[in-house]
DNA sequence: ACCTTTATACTCATGTTGAGCATAATAGGG
DNA sequence: CCCTATTATGCTCAACATGAGTATAAAGGT
């Protein structure tokens, strides 16, 4: 069985962060590695284009994974190699759906998000409580308020796989919850996807911190306060609006289009232009985020 | 044909970076992914320890490569899912080589690394200028520039892999000279091995800046110098001894055994372990690396 | 005693970051 | 036309981080 190519198409529209998705939201876009592809990349390209009719632009590899065999099932198992794209949404592309319709928890911008992490926190609690001995309940404890920033210590964005690993690990999703059992809101997927969509998302939270990436999910132009919201919507979490200004003003990395944007409320705000030339020409420094604390 | 595992093991000995081959230095460990092996790591570390006996600790994925298919070859062609792993060497073990052996411009540390970047800017120029029109050979200064820190842009100790495949274009690494052609210094690999050397240390470099995975290179005590040889030695780069010693200290990972450091010269060094309990007890920020200007 | 060598403690200027205050410019209601 | 709500934008401040350098301590060798 050759390994399987499969891809995370990422988009922003109305400030919310959107992922194309197959047969109602299931699957992603993926298939074999065939002999005919003249890299991985031009495989991956071929597939997702055939399936979804969408073309790729840039695109990076994010992980290799590879199911577990199973005992007298066939010799090969399933080895899928994932990529993360940037793209747009174009007019009447269907089967885009919300990051956070699977991850409700990671939207820390939003007091839902925020109180299902106190909930899930209480539910996690119990889990650590039922482990055999109180020494790994210890561990069970820690390791819970380090990836949900319990206890003082501070909610880390980029920790997408390892929350949703544990919450897999504790039966609360559905991909690992005994049948019949409660489980927390957010929409399952076949195999192991979700678990690909939360390495891309980690990627992408990383990513945004060290590289101009977020501009690959910006219209042409843009008001300084749409680039804010759209990245407050990729890394689920508000910032200082003030600060946020600072640092993309000093980058130096946009450019005044000279026009202000239509049909504002309040105070009407220049349009801004990403300026590609510097892609290549410059050492880019990123756009470190100045996050304001979890209110 | 199965994906096939392979692994880069780093140590570090004399303060020289190593890295443990096979076949006289021309492979890396590796091995196909069998139907019996539980993981990919599982498969990886079975065939590390028959090909070399030294058992694996911590792992963790890099990338995944697929050779380009040949035309009439075999419907299938090679993919390696390469991985990188901390270790030490032990008592007797053959095949270590020094990882500038292969790649002896990445050594800013000594005049002779830094002379011989002096040399490759010559040569890349020559190949700048070969280019077919104006603005092709104006884009290929600026790619030498960026990746070899020319013109006052500063070394870039990460981009191992970009300095590499630039070289490999130019046709300066033995992999992809014309036969007869003068070749830099540095010892060439079989099929991509240096590639993902390569990525091996760029991984590395990047990733103690952020997680303190230099105290996996380190023995179980050690002075404050020679961590700081360590780190340059993964680097590339010499450093600023005073801030060093002060961002250490700040991070609390380590502390004093008491001794100090037997047969010195000068005043004897107190001697430190890491503190293996706080991991996993606290966001660990890492270590950035006070880096001095390359004299 | 003095010199070389390494260890270690401080100082200082500059830059970065988180937080907040103040003011500007628009639309819409009274 | 004034007032208010709303968004945009400019500016200040304290705390902390960072790059660079000076000064002093503690050993061995001659």
């Amino acid at each position: 069985m050759p390994p399987e190519l499969i891809a995370v198409l990422i988009a922003v529209s109305d400030d919310r962060p959107m992922v194309l998705t197959l047969d109602g939201g299931r699957l992603l876009p993926s298939g074999p590695l065939e002999a005919g592809h003249r890299s991985l990349q031009t495989g991956l390209r071929l597939w997702v284009e055939h399936q979804t009719g969408h073309a790729l632009g840039h695109v990076e590899q994010l992980y290799t994974f590879a199911d577990a065999p199973v005992d007298g099932g066939p010799d090969e198992r399933r080895v899928m190699i994932s990529y993360l794209a940037l793209t747009r949404i174009r007019r009447g592309e269907r089967g885009w759906r919300g990051w956070y319709e699977y991850f409700p928890w990671e939207d820390q911008t939003a007091p839902e998000g925020r109180d299902l992490v106190v909930r899930i926190a209480g539910l996690l609690e119990g889990w650590a409580g039922r482990a055999p001995s109180a020494a790994r309940q210890e561990a069970r404890r820690q390791r819970v308020a380090l990836t949900f920033g319990l206890e003082g210590l501070g909610w880390d964005d980029e920790l997408v796989l390892q929350r949703y690993e544990l919450l897999w690990e504790a039966g609360l999703v559905p991909e690992s919850a005994p049948p019949g059992e409660a489980v927390l809101p957010g929409m399952g997927m076949a195999r192991d996807e979700r678990r690909v969509l939360a390495t891309a998302m980690a990627r992408l939270r990383a990513k945004i911190r060290y590289r101009p990436v977020i501009y690959e999910l910006m219209p042409d132009s843009f008001t300084l306060l749409h680039l804010q919201r759209t990245v407050e919507a990729v890394a689920g979490q508000p910032m200082h609006k003030q600060n946020f200004r600072r640092l993309v003003a000093q980058q130096g990395l946009i450019e005044e289009t000279g026009e202000v944007a239509p049909d504002t409320r309040g105070r009407p705000a220049r349009l801004f232009r990403f300026r590609r030339e510097v892609i290549g020409a410059r050492r880019i420094a990123g756009s470190k985020l100045p996050l304001a604390r979890a209110v």
